[in-house]
DNA sequence: CCTATGACGCCGG
DNA sequence: GCCGGCGCCATAG
C-alpha cells in the first residue's frame, strides 16, 4: 500500500498496526518474499531510512535498484532525502 | 522446555 | 548526542 516514490520504516508499521515490535514486520516480509504477494519490500526501511532488508532480495542490489526506479535517492545502503519521502501507514486514512 | 536469533526500536545513562 | 541495555513475537535448535 506504499505510494510510489514514498517509503516507510519497520516501527511505522509495527506501530500503526499494533504489531507490537518492528521485528514482526521484517518476520512478515521475510515470509511475504516467499510467497507471490505483490509486497513492495523495498519501500520499507529501518528507522534510519537505510535498506537493511536488501541482503533478502534476489540480488541484493535490487532493493536499491528498485527504490531509485521510483525516484527515491539512495546513497551508501540510505535514502538521501528520506525525511522526505517518509511515508506515514496514517496518511493511508487521509486518502480514504 | 529453554535458549538463541532476526529485514528493529525505544528508553535511560 | 553517543552508547548500552531491554523489549517484542515467532521460529529454529
Amino acid at each position: 500500500m506504499i505510494p510510489e516514490g514514498r517509503v516507510t520504516t519497520y516501527g511505522a508499521i509495527a506501530d500503526f498496526l499494533s504489531l507490537g515490535s518492528a521485528r514482526m514486520v521484517g518476520w512478515a516480509l521475510n515470509k511475504c518474499g516467499n510467497t507471490d504477494l505483490p509486497i513492495p519490500a523495498h519501500r520499507v526501511l529501518n528507522r534510519l531510512g537505510e535498506l537493511s532488508g536488501r541482503a533478502a532480495f534476489k540480488p541484493p542490489s535490487a532493493m536499491q535498484t528498485l527504490l531509485e526506479k521510483e525516484g527515491i535517492i539512495v546513497e551508501n545502503n540510505r535514502v538521501k532525502h528520506f525525511k522526505d519521502v517518509f511515508w506515514h501507514p496514517e496518511n493511508l486514512l487521509k486518502d480514504a
